[in-house]
DNA sequence: CCCTACCGATACCCTGTAGGTATGGATGCC
DNA sequence: GGCATCCATACCTACAGGGTATCGGTAGGG
């Protein structure tokens, strides 16, 4: 039994994701017949059926189900291990980081001066991706650090160090029914739409998608959705809303991630720079 | 730019280990001359140079080095994508464990009987490996489960629960100087021969080497080496030895280990029961 | 100092396989 | 029942991956 080829895994994937060979074929820029007898070959090769298909349907049978979430797991792992030794090759080393924008709750502009001291210090590039985006550029190798939040990302795989605690606020318009109070429970705040935001479980939707911190305070200000974000969005509330802390609210953590057995210095300077200028950073 | 073949991994494996084509290529069964073009292929489309070559040796760029690592990673990844595949395919679902001999600390045989109590209760095997093999195997997907010791085993990628604490003992020939003492500091040994382990760092290595605990235990009678090693290792001692605890030796835990992102329900209920059986185990 | 043994790279050839086109056969729908 | 849809099969082609022979550079022994 020999190993399966990366390619292999990446026609599996396409087809188990559309559901249908020829959509997978054009995806993937081949005809639909050499698809088809890859994914046989593929299913004789490891004596497991994957797919059930009729010639109406395309589903996934338990162990195609398990294979496509370890495929995307071992297809990370290839093309982080190309990314990561071309990182390593260069003659100018330099570190990457990636953000949303707002993420770091603004530690960012105290860690920098602080890790350019460090002798390991090597250049840094801060990339700011879309939210959610962050763990999937730390896990296939194309940043080196990430900037995550707990609960809400997924941090298997990383390894981490916690930089800040946020309490949760709620964003409210200023005409808004609670808006005079000075605490509330999340229980007030029952009858409320929430807006939904990118990377979030679309099942549990109920408001509108918001993209960025702008749109989300121009619908808080008109009053068509209320939001429970952490208290470092207090810096950018418009004079038409307000914040009121949510005391029961699970707090959230912005924490550094980077991929587990690392041995860089420049990264582990990093992670010290960091953790030293959380520890010494002013309440938010 | 398009992924990287399991083939080039495994053939760039191959020589970084061997630091040699030749041998290389013999291990992997195919000729000389199509491995170096192979290499030569891999380097251009990865646009990094990963072996240094003259004539006469091959060593590792720093780009190469990572590359090793990484290329361990994801090829561990890769095959256990299909074995976790393999498994989720039998009609009769089955939990693997991987433990090494006297890895449990005598748990198991209270763990099983709970764990078949449980309505998600699958057949379970358990797997004997080599010492250091179990993190391996659970990585490779050939186990779900395995019994590792922190702080010994490498932890990283996977989720993990404490089952047990294990204070160290020190294991004396009955004549032994201090085999009279009540306890020891580890100071008290500076001066002993220790053994040592397999899968231990050889660099550290200054006695000779133990396969199993009566070959351990022989080596201790003879007074030829002393060892630290868990309490739970007193049920195997013979009459010509004798166990004194070390009071400041770091303590080693005994605990079960699985992937990160199991999402199985007979997994969770091994979990589950281990947890409890383990909570009302006796002192060892 | 030169000859030889060693080792990776190159040149050249061949075969297996990945991919393409055409078409068959099953199934649901109007 | 005719048709559209969709996966499988049949058959062909081209190229990538593998083999053999050999070159060119380097270290070491006599």
């Amino acid at each position: 039994m020999d190993a399966l080829e990366t390619r292999e895994l990446v026609y599996f994937v396409a087809v188990a994701e559309e559901l249908h060979f020829g959509r997978a074929a054009e995806r993937l820029g081949i005809a639909q017949p050499p698809l088809s007898r890859a994914i046989q070959r593929l299913e004789r090769r490891m004596e497991v059926t994957l797919l059930e298909r009729t010639s109406r349907a395309v589903s996934l049978t338990p162990a195609g189900t398990v294979f496509l979430a370890e495929c995307h797991k071992a297809l990370d792992a290839v093309t982080a291990a190309q990314r990561r030794a071309q990182r390593a090759g260069q003659d100018v080393p330099r570190l990457k980081v990636a953000m949303k924008p707002e993420g770091d709750a603004g530690l960012l502009e105290r860690i920098l001066p602080a890790y350019r001291q460090d002798p390991d210090a090597v250049d840094v590039h801060v990339e700011v991706c879309g939210a959610g985006e962050q763990s999937r550029m730390l896990r296939d190798g194309r940043v080196d650090l990430a900037l995550l939040h707990a609960p809400h990302d997924d941090l298997t795989g990383f390894d981490t160090e916690a930089l800040l605690t946020l309490n949760q606020v709620a964003v409210l318009a200023r005409g808004h029914r609670l808006a005079e109070h000075t605490a509330l429970a999340l229980a007030d705040l029952d009858s409320e739409t929430f807006p939904r935001f990118p990377g979030d479980d679309p099942v549990q939707a109920t408001g509108p998608e918001v993209r960025d911190i702008g749109q989300l305070m121009q619908l808080v200000a008109l009053g068509r959705v209320v939001a429970v974000v952490p208290e470092s969005v207090r810096r950018h509330a418009r004079s038409d809303v307000v914040c009121v802390p949510v005391l029961d609210a699970p707090s959230s953590s912005v924490l550094l991630a980077w991929p587990e057995r690392t041995h860089s210095r420049a990264v582990a300077a990093f992670v010290r720079a960091s953790t030293e200028a959380a520890a010494t950073a002013p309440a938010v």
